[in-house]
DNA sequence: GCACTCTCGACCTGAAGAGTCGAGAAAGTC
DNA sequence: GACTTTCTCGACTCTTCAGGTCGAGAGTGC
Protein backbone atom coordinates (compact mmCIF):
# COMPACT_ATOMS: atom_id res chain seq x y z
CA UNK A 1 0.00 0.00 0.00
CA UNK A 2 2.78 2.52 -0.30
CA UNK A 3 3.68 4.71 -3.79
CA UNK A 4 7.71 3.85 -4.75
CA UNK A 5 10.25 6.45 -5.09
CA UNK A 6 10.06 5.38 -8.41
CA UNK A 7 6.63 6.18 -9.63
CA UNK A 8 6.38 9.28 -7.28
CA UNK A 9 9.64 10.45 -10.06
CA UNK A 10 8.38 9.15 -12.93
CA UNK A 11 4.65 11.08 -12.88
CA UNK A 12 6.70 14.34 -11.72
CA UNK A 13 9.05 13.98 -14.60
CA UNK A 14 5.48 13.28 -16.72
CA UNK A 15 4.19 15.99 -15.38
CA UNK A 16 7.09 17.90 -16.39
CA UNK A 17 7.01 16.68 -19.66
CA UNK A 18 3.62 17.41 -20.24
CA UNK A 19 3.95 21.31 -18.99
CA UNK A 20 6.77 21.56 -21.53
CA UNK A 21 4.05 21.08 -24.68
CA UNK A 22 5.01 20.40 -28.15
CA UNK A 23 8.53 22.56 -28.26
CA UNK A 24 11.76 21.62 -28.18
CA UNK A 25 12.98 18.27 -25.77
CA UNK A 26 13.79 19.11 -22.57
CA UNK A 27 16.37 17.76 -20.98
CA UNK A 28 17.05 15.04 -18.18
CA UNK A 29 18.93 17.28 -16.52
CA UNK A 30 16.51 19.74 -16.64
CA UNK A 31 13.84 17.30 -15.15
CA UNK A 32 16.01 16.52 -12.58
CA UNK A 33 16.70 19.81 -11.13
CA UNK A 34 13.19 21.07 -11.64
CA UNK A 35 11.56 18.41 -9.53
CA UNK A 36 14.82 18.05 -7.24
CA UNK A 37 15.15 14.30 -8.56
CA UNK A 38 18.62 12.29 -8.57
CA UNK A 39 19.60 12.73 -12.55
CA UNK A 40 21.26 9.32 -13.11
CA UNK A 41 18.28 7.70 -11.64
CA UNK A 42 15.90 9.47 -13.29
CA UNK A 43 17.54 8.48 -16.81
CA UNK A 44 16.60 4.92 -16.13
CA UNK A 45 13.01 5.68 -15.26
CA UNK A 46 12.88 7.95 -18.27
CA UNK A 47 14.02 4.42 -20.63
CA UNK A 48 11.70 2.78 -18.79
CA UNK A 49 8.97 5.43 -20.05
CA UNK A 50 10.85 4.79 -23.08
CA UNK A 51 10.43 1.31 -23.37
CA UNK A 52 6.83 1.60 -22.57
CA UNK A 53 6.01 4.13 -25.71
CA UNK A 54 5.10 6.67 -23.02
CA UNK A 55 8.10 8.79 -23.95
CA UNK A 56 10.43 9.37 -26.85
CA UNK A 57 13.90 10.28 -26.99
CA UNK A 58 16.49 11.98 -29.05
CA UNK A 59 20.53 12.12 -28.21
CA UNK A 60 23.14 15.13 -28.39
CA UNK A 61 22.41 18.61 -28.74
CA UNK A 62 19.15 19.93 -28.88
CA UNK A 63 18.18 16.50 -27.28
CA UNK A 64 15.97 15.35 -24.81
CA UNK A 65 12.92 13.76 -23.81
CA UNK A 66 9.19 14.31 -24.84
CA UNK A 67 5.67 12.84 -24.48
CA UNK A 68 4.56 10.14 -27.08
CA UNK A 69 0.83 11.29 -26.70
CA UNK A 70 -0.73 13.92 -25.92
CA UNK A 71 -0.89 15.25 -22.63
CA UNK A 72 -4.93 14.74 -21.35
CA UNK A 73 -4.35 11.02 -23.51
CA UNK A 74 -2.28 9.85 -20.58
CA UNK A 75 -3.40 9.20 -17.23
CA UNK A 76 -1.34 8.85 -13.46
CA UNK A 77 -2.18 4.83 -13.88
CA UNK A 78 0.04 4.65 -17.44
CA UNK A 79 3.03 6.31 -15.68
CA UNK A 80 2.70 4.33 -12.57
CA UNK A 81 2.31 1.16 -14.34
CA UNK A 82 5.15 1.72 -16.73
CA UNK A 83 7.36 1.94 -13.79
CA UNK A 84 5.48 -0.74 -10.91
CA UNK A 85 3.40 -2.99 -13.38
CA UNK A 86 0.37 -4.09 -12.15
CA UNK A 87 -1.08 -1.68 -9.87
CA UNK A 88 -2.84 -3.37 -6.60
CA UNK A 89 -1.11 -6.74 -5.80
CA UNK A 90 -1.68 -9.21 -2.90
CA UNK A 91 1.58 -10.95 -1.92
CA UNK A 92 2.74 -10.18 -5.56
CA UNK A 93 -0.48 -11.58 -6.98
CA UNK A 94 -3.54 -9.81 -8.76
CA UNK A 95 -6.46 -10.22 -6.41
CA UNK A 96 -8.79 -12.33 -9.02
CA UNK A 97 -6.26 -15.39 -9.30
CA UNK A 98 -6.25 -15.74 -5.58
CA UNK A 99 -8.22 -18.73 -3.62
CA UNK A 100 -8.84 -18.24 -0.43
CA UNK A 101 -10.21 -20.75 2.17
CA UNK A 102 -13.54 -21.09 4.04
CA UNK A 103 -14.23 -18.20 6.46
CA UNK A 104 -11.82 -16.09 4.56
CA UNK A 105 -13.26 -16.53 1.00
CA UNK A 106 -14.83 -12.80 0.82
CA UNK A 107 -11.49 -11.23 1.37
CA UNK A 108 -10.89 -11.68 -1.92
CA UNK A 109 -13.99 -9.36 -2.74
CA UNK A 110 -12.54 -6.57 -0.50
CA UNK A 111 -8.83 -6.29 -2.77
CA UNK A 112 -11.07 -5.87 -5.79
CA UNK A 113 -13.06 -3.40 -4.26
CA UNK A 114 -9.84 -1.96 -2.76
CA UNK A 115 -7.90 -2.26 -6.47
CA UNK A 116 -11.65 -0.67 -8.11
CA UNK A 117 -11.44 2.17 -5.78
CA UNK A 118 -7.47 2.91 -6.76
CA UNK A 119 -8.05 2.75 -10.56
CA UNK A 120 -11.52 4.92 -10.08
CA UNK A 121 -8.51 7.91 -9.44
CA UNK A 122 -5.53 7.10 -10.94
CA UNK A 123 -7.09 6.28 -14.46
CA UNK A 124 -9.28 9.52 -14.21
CA UNK A 125 -6.21 12.27 -13.51
CA UNK A 126 -4.76 12.59 -16.82
CA UNK A 127 -0.84 14.92 -17.02
CA UNK A 128 -2.65 17.78 -18.53
CA UNK A 129 -5.20 17.46 -15.52
CA UNK A 130 -2.14 17.64 -13.16
CA UNK A 131 -0.49 21.11 -15.06
CA UNK A 132 -3.59 22.55 -15.19
CA UNK A 133 -4.31 22.17 -11.18
CA UNK A 134 -7.84 20.88 -12.14
CA UNK A 135 -9.24 17.39 -11.09
CA UNK A 136 -12.00 15.75 -12.38
CA UNK A 137 -15.14 16.24 -10.40
CA UNK A 138 -14.94 12.67 -8.74
CA UNK A 139 -11.42 13.03 -7.23
CA UNK A 140 -12.17 16.78 -6.28
CA UNK A 141 -15.15 15.57 -4.18
CA UNK A 142 -12.69 12.94 -2.28
CA UNK A 143 -10.16 16.12 -1.74
CA UNK A 144 -12.35 18.11 -0.35
CA UNK A 145 -14.03 16.35 2.50
CA UNK A 146 -11.52 17.11 5.67
CA UNK A 147 -11.51 13.58 6.87
CA UNK A 148 -9.38 12.64 3.64
CA UNK A 149 -6.46 14.60 4.83
CA UNK A 150 -6.23 13.09 8.44
CA UNK A 151 -3.52 11.15 9.19
CA UNK A 152 -4.31 7.75 10.04
CA UNK B 1 0.50 -0.52 -3.78
CA UNK B 2 0.55 -3.91 -2.67
CA UNK B 3 -0.54 -5.80 -0.14
CA UNK B 4 1.74 -7.51 2.22
CA UNK B 5 2.18 -11.70 2.69
CA UNK B 6 2.03 -10.52 6.78
CA UNK B 7 -1.58 -8.05 5.95
CA UNK B 8 -2.82 -10.63 4.19
CA UNK B 9 -2.05 -13.29 7.01
CA UNK B 10 -3.21 -10.71 9.43
CA UNK B 11 -6.88 -10.46 8.31
CA UNK B 12 -7.26 -14.05 7.52
CA UNK B 13 -6.38 -15.27 11.10
CA UNK B 14 -8.46 -12.43 12.44
CA UNK B 15 -11.39 -13.59 10.19
CA UNK B 16 -10.85 -17.25 11.37
CA UNK B 17 -11.26 -15.48 14.98
CA UNK B 18 -14.31 -13.80 14.65
CA UNK B 19 -15.47 -16.95 13.21
CA UNK B 20 -14.90 -19.03 16.14
CA UNK B 21 -16.61 -16.71 18.26
CA UNK B 22 -16.89 -16.29 22.25
CA UNK B 23 -16.21 -19.65 23.02
CA UNK B 24 -12.93 -21.55 23.73
CA UNK B 25 -9.76 -19.66 22.65
CA UNK B 26 -8.24 -20.74 19.04
CA UNK B 27 -5.05 -22.57 18.82
CA UNK B 28 -2.42 -20.67 17.29
CA UNK B 29 -1.90 -23.78 15.27
CA UNK B 30 -5.55 -24.64 14.06
CA UNK B 31 -5.73 -20.85 13.25
CA UNK B 32 -2.51 -21.79 10.71
CA UNK B 33 -3.49 -25.10 9.03
CA UNK B 34 -7.43 -24.06 8.57
CA UNK B 35 -5.35 -20.76 6.62
CA UNK B 36 -1.99 -22.57 5.43
CA UNK B 37 0.27 -19.98 7.19
CA UNK B 38 3.34 -20.72 8.56
CA UNK B 39 2.71 -21.53 11.95
CA UNK B 40 6.06 -19.82 13.47
CA UNK B 41 5.71 -16.84 10.94
CA UNK B 42 2.00 -16.04 12.33
CA UNK B 43 2.80 -16.07 15.82
CA UNK B 44 4.72 -13.26 15.36
CA UNK B 45 1.70 -11.67 13.84
CA UNK B 46 -0.73 -12.77 16.51
CA UNK B 47 1.43 -10.83 19.08
CA UNK B 48 1.52 -7.84 17.12
CA UNK B 49 -1.95 -7.90 16.53
CA UNK B 50 -2.10 -8.74 20.70
CA UNK B 51 0.22 -5.64 21.47
CA UNK B 52 -2.32 -3.82 19.31
CA UNK B 53 -5.45 -4.44 21.55
CA UNK B 54 -6.92 -6.49 18.78
CA UNK B 55 -6.29 -10.06 20.47
CA UNK B 56 -5.76 -11.41 23.52
CA UNK B 57 -3.99 -14.82 24.08
CA UNK B 58 -3.90 -17.46 27.05
CA UNK B 59 -1.10 -19.81 27.09
CA UNK B 60 -1.06 -23.37 28.31
CA UNK B 61 -3.61 -25.97 27.75
CA UNK B 62 -7.12 -24.64 26.85
CA UNK B 63 -4.77 -21.73 25.41
CA UNK B 64 -5.29 -19.58 22.31
CA UNK B 65 -6.14 -16.42 20.79
CA UNK B 66 -9.43 -14.50 20.39
CA UNK B 67 -10.47 -11.51 19.35
CA UNK B 68 -10.48 -8.45 22.31
CA UNK B 69 -13.53 -6.85 20.73
CA UNK B 70 -16.59 -7.99 18.95
CA UNK B 71 -16.27 -9.40 15.48
CA UNK B 72 -18.75 -6.27 13.77
CA UNK B 73 -16.26 -3.38 15.75
CA UNK B 74 -13.11 -4.87 13.99
CA UNK B 75 -12.70 -3.37 10.42
CA UNK B 76 -10.30 -4.95 8.09
CA UNK B 77 -8.57 -1.48 8.14
CA UNK B 78 -7.73 -2.18 12.03
CA UNK B 79 -6.14 -5.33 11.34
CA UNK B 80 -4.05 -3.77 8.50
CA UNK B 81 -2.98 -0.91 10.39
CA UNK B 82 -1.68 -2.95 13.63
CA UNK B 83 0.47 -4.85 11.18
CA UNK B 84 1.47 -2.48 8.36
CA UNK B 85 0.93 1.37 9.65
CA UNK B 86 0.01 3.63 8.28
CA UNK B 87 -2.40 2.14 5.11
CA UNK B 88 -1.11 4.48 1.95
CA UNK B 89 2.04 5.80 1.80
CA UNK B 90 3.99 7.81 -0.86
CA UNK B 91 8.39 7.36 -0.54
CA UNK B 92 7.51 6.07 3.51
CA UNK B 93 5.47 9.57 3.95
CA UNK B 94 2.01 10.41 4.44
CA UNK B 95 1.15 12.07 1.53
CA UNK B 96 -0.58 15.48 3.44
CA UNK B 97 3.42 16.26 4.70
CA UNK B 98 4.75 15.86 1.07
CA UNK B 99 5.27 19.59 -0.91
CA UNK B 100 5.94 19.35 -4.22
CA UNK B 101 7.62 21.94 -6.53
CA UNK B 102 5.67 24.01 -9.65
CA UNK B 103 3.92 21.82 -12.19
CA UNK B 104 3.57 18.42 -9.58
CA UNK B 105 2.02 20.41 -7.03
CA UNK B 106 -1.53 18.47 -7.60
CA UNK B 107 -0.24 14.94 -7.19
CA UNK B 108 -0.89 15.35 -4.13
CA UNK B 109 -4.07 15.57 -4.07
CA UNK B 110 -4.32 12.59 -6.30
CA UNK B 111 -2.78 10.34 -3.77
CA UNK B 112 -4.80 12.05 -1.12
CA UNK B 113 -7.62 10.57 -3.28
CA UNK B 114 -6.39 7.13 -3.56
CA UNK B 115 -5.54 6.99 0.26
CA UNK B 116 -9.19 8.03 1.05
CA UNK B 117 -10.85 5.85 -1.26
CA UNK B 118 -8.64 3.18 -0.18
CA UNK B 119 -10.13 3.43 3.25
CA UNK B 120 -13.66 4.18 1.93
CA UNK B 121 -13.72 0.12 1.34
CA UNK B 122 -10.86 -0.83 4.62
CA UNK B 123 -13.12 1.11 7.07
CA UNK B 124 -16.41 -0.03 5.85
CA UNK B 125 -15.73 -3.88 5.68
CA UNK B 126 -15.84 -5.53 9.36
CA UNK B 127 -14.44 -9.33 10.27
CA UNK B 128 -18.18 -10.00 10.94
CA UNK B 129 -19.12 -9.06 7.01
CA UNK B 130 -16.48 -11.28 5.94
CA UNK B 131 -17.99 -14.09 8.33
CA UNK B 132 -20.80 -13.94 6.72
CA UNK B 133 -19.80 -13.03 3.75
CA UNK B 134 -21.95 -10.33 3.37
CA UNK B 135 -20.22 -7.05 1.85
CA UNK B 136 -21.63 -3.24 2.75
CA UNK B 137 -23.61 -2.48 -0.18
CA UNK B 138 -20.91 0.43 -1.25
CA UNK B 139 -18.25 -2.46 -1.69
CA UNK B 140 -20.62 -4.31 -3.13
CA UNK B 141 -21.24 -2.13 -5.78
CA UNK B 142 -17.71 -1.88 -6.52
CA UNK B 143 -17.50 -5.89 -6.81
CA UNK B 144 -20.47 -5.98 -9.20
CA UNK B 145 -18.52 -4.34 -11.79
CA UNK B 146 -17.51 -6.56 -14.41
CA UNK B 147 -14.80 -4.10 -15.02
CA UNK B 148 -13.14 -4.25 -11.23
CA UNK B 149 -12.39 -7.92 -12.35
CA UNK B 150 -10.18 -7.27 -15.31
CA UNK B 151 -6.16 -7.71 -14.96
CA UNK B 152 -4.68 -4.66 -15.53
C1' DG C 1 5.41 -31.97 38.06
C1' DC C 2 4.27 -32.12 33.53
C1' DA C 3 2.33 -31.22 29.18
C1' DC C 4 0.74 -27.68 26.56
C1' DT C 5 0.79 -23.24 24.34
C1' DC C 6 1.93 -18.54 23.97
C1' DT C 7 6.12 -15.04 24.20
C1' DC C 8 9.81 -13.06 22.16
C1' DG C 9 14.47 -12.13 20.86
C1' DA C 10 18.00 -13.75 17.52
C1' DC C 11 19.00 -15.11 13.28
C1' DC C 12 18.83 -16.02 8.20
C1' DT C 13 18.20 -15.61 3.24
C1' DG C 14 16.91 -13.48 -0.99
C1' DA C 15 14.86 -9.89 -3.29
C1' DA C 16 13.78 -5.27 -4.03
C1' DG C 17 14.39 -0.26 -3.54
C1' DA C 18 17.21 3.49 -4.39
C1' DG C 19 20.95 4.88 -6.29
C1' DT C 20 25.90 5.38 -8.60
C1' DC C 21 29.46 4.65 -12.30
C1' DG C 22 31.34 4.44 -16.54
C1' DA C 23 31.65 3.25 -21.35
C1' DG C 24 29.37 3.77 -25.58
C1' DA C 25 26.25 5.45 -29.39
C1' DA C 26 23.54 8.92 -31.84
C1' DA C 27 22.79 13.86 -33.04
C1' DG C 28 23.96 18.28 -33.88
C1' DT C 29 27.67 22.02 -34.53
C1' DC C 30 31.61 24.17 -36.48
C1' DG D 1 35.59 15.14 -39.58
C1' DA D 2 36.42 16.42 -34.97
C1' DC D 3 34.02 17.77 -30.97
C1' DT D 4 30.49 18.31 -27.75
C1' DT D 5 26.27 17.19 -26.01
C1' DT D 6 22.95 14.12 -24.36
C1' DC D 7 20.68 9.81 -24.18
C1' DT D 8 21.54 4.42 -23.60
C1' DC D 9 22.29 0.75 -20.77
C1' DG D 10 24.66 -2.86 -18.35
C1' DA D 11 27.08 -3.56 -14.03
C1' DC D 12 27.65 -2.63 -9.45
C1' DT D 13 26.74 -1.10 -4.60
C1' DC D 14 24.40 -0.52 -0.38
C1' DT D 15 20.62 -0.85 2.71
C1' DT D 16 16.34 -2.30 4.01
C1' DC D 17 12.65 -5.33 4.33
C1' DA D 18 9.74 -9.27 3.50
C1' DG D 19 9.13 -13.59 4.82
C1' DG D 20 10.38 -17.02 7.56
C1' DT D 21 12.95 -20.30 11.10
C1' DC D 22 14.88 -21.58 15.77
C1' DG D 23 15.12 -22.12 20.35
C1' DA D 24 14.76 -20.84 25.13
C1' DG D 25 11.58 -19.25 28.44
C1' DA D 26 7.29 -18.28 30.97
C1' DG D 27 2.32 -18.85 32.20
C1' DT D 28 -1.71 -22.16 32.65
C1' DG D 29 -4.36 -26.18 33.63
C1' DC D 30 -4.49 -30.84 35.15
Amino acid sequence: MRVSAKADYAVRAAVELAAAGEGEPVKGERLATSQDIPLQFLEHILLELKHQGLVRARRGAKGGYWLARPADEVTVADVVRAVEGPIANVQSMPPETIEYAGNAESLRDVWIAVRANIRSVLEEVTLADLVAKEMPSSVEALTAEPDSWAAR
